[in-house]
DNA sequence: ACATTAAGTGATT
DNA sequence: AATCACTTAATGT
């Protein structure tokens, strides 16, 4: 059933064991499954949907610092849960999202017993980090204009649409820079034909 | 028609 | 690039 996505990944043992202990869990678009301080209690492996992992400073402006794709784990889980230390992250669902949700003891157990097990965690880490990587690489070197287009185009993929419904003042949060900004960029690239602008929409054109 | 919220803009730091 | 102060435009009631 749910577990056929894993055939390829995890030994039969392991999916047994899966489909025995884990819970699907259903969320809409936009809710929240895990916050800032909350204590990590399940490690949620992706099954449909995307999640948005972001992350606020003191002020509670957001940063969005990565997505989770389908059979996908969020690798902060991993460390966060392995010694219950509250979250540093929060996670969001950006569409309607499944995932199977893995007791933390387990996760401790697995690792010793099942290799498939353990290298898809060391997976999942090695190829959060390299992105994180990324974004510090972008926060640090990159202008925020071209921060901007990699965020639409982003925002394009997860959605699956190259209409986005979302204000300036929403992407400003998200990049934890403001408006205003938001606002000039913008229509600097409406004026380059890169995008349309309407209220609350943004139409990306083909050449962005 | 009016109030509310989003977006645009110039000036200042 | 951020913030302020203000204007203009779009949208809901």
């Amino acid at each position: 059933m749910i577990a056929e996505k894993f055939k390829n990944i995890f030994e039969p043992e392991l999916i047994t064991e899966i489909e025995k202990v884990a819970n699907i869990i259903e969320v809409k678009e936009g809710n929240t499954i895990l916050d800032i301080g909350q204590t990590v209690r399940v490690i949620p492996l992706l099954l449909t949907g995307i999640l948005k992992i972001s992350r606020a400073d003191d002020a509670g402006k957001e940063l969005l610092l990565y997505y989770v794709h389908a059979n996908e784990s969020c690798a902060m889980t991993f460390t966060c849960c392995m010694q219950q230390y509250p979250s540093e992250i929060k996670a969001t669902a950006e569409t309607d999202a499944t995932f199977l949700a893995i007791p933390i003891n387990k996760m401790d157990q697995w690792l010793s017993l099942y290799p498939t097990w353990k290298s898809f965690v060391m997976k999942t880490i090695r190829h959060r980090f390299n992105e994180l990587l990324n974004t510090i690489n972008q926060l640090a070197f990159q202008k925020l204009d071209e921060r901007l287009i990699n965020y639409l185009k982003e925002k394009a993929k997860a959605t699956n649409s190259t209409l986005i419904n979302l204000s300036h003042e929403e992407i400003a949060n998200e990049m934890a820079s403001s408006r205003e900004v938001i606002s000039r960029l913008l229509k600097k690239l409406e004026h380059d034909n890169k995008v349309l602008l309407y209220r609350n929409q943004i139409k990306l054109l083909k050449d962005l």
